[in-house]
DNA sequence: TATTGTTATACTCTATAACTATA
DNA sequence: TATAGTTATAGAGTATAACAATA
């Protein structure tokens, strides 16, 4: 059976202002203070996906390529990422994470999921509760990666 | 029944990863690009709460008191919100939202709703589904409003 | 003296425009 | 000519330090 118009809105309404506040709240728990939320998603990015150029992680972080030259600047400088220049087109660049780089993204996402569990344990949820949060995860994410 | 460490990490880690993905998608709406996350943060702040002074919105937005004054100069450049000196404590200044903030708010509200509802009509969910969502969304306030 | 807000100054993130090197 | 990346420059958002006005 499909939704009506009215349930979708209702939803809508309800799961963006959920989805907005434990953002907001989970955002402030990272590493280090020396990291911007984009040098953040970009490290991510290469940790899950690998090498990538400065064109396309401008694109996929959705900034121009002068300010992903700025931000990889910031990340070399800290050396959690190195640049590499093409051998085959020596136009481009390519960008590695380094070991320092993938700590940084591994501690942060412990202590978000930490906090996260942390909030979830002083609710005291039942395990029912804790499968319905699961559950709409997957739809959430459904919803974003179509 | 309380539920069991591991239930609460493997929950913890789903629903950030959810969460992060579907703000990040929805803060690309707004009503106007000539105004920040923190000056939104601060209309709705104000909206939903009546007038307060520079130094309580400083504090519920986590950023120092020069930085609020920056932000508040912003909105009222703009007429979105309006500057009253405190009568009683003259040292004080009073914030007050402008029927044009509460029109930007409202507007913004709505983009990321219908948004939001254009996103969960794609993926057709069953009135299930979206109960599912509904309930996880009142399950992740109650977490952060504790 | 303490508090509220602003100004002065500096750094980061972002953008557009102009440039260099390479294809 | 077109593309990949950088440099130059400017505006917004943030911070700390210093200041003015008021309590």
């Amino acid at each position: 059976m499909s939704a009506t118009d009215e349930a979708l809105h209702l939803t809508a309404t309800d799961l963006r202002m959920a989805t907005f506040r434990l953002a907001r709240r989970l955002r402030s728990a990272r590493a280090t203070d020396t990291i911007s939320d984009t040098q953040l998603a970009v490290l991510a990015d290469l940790r899950m996906n690998g090498r990538r150029t400065i064109s396309t992680l401008a694109e996929r972080e959705r900034v121009t390529a002068p300010s992903m030259t700025s931000i990889v600047n910031g990340l070399e400088e800290q050396g959690f990422v190195a640049r590499t220049q093409d051998a085959d087109d020596r136009r481009r660049v390519q960008v590695d994470i380094t070991d320092a780089g993938i700590a940084i993204v591994v501690e942060t996402i412990r202590r978000r999921d930490e906090l996260l569990a942390d909030m979830l344990r002083e609710v005291d949820y039942t395990e029912a509760e804790l499968a319905t949060l699961r559950d709409a995860s997957a739809l959430m994410r459904r919803a974003v990666e179509r």
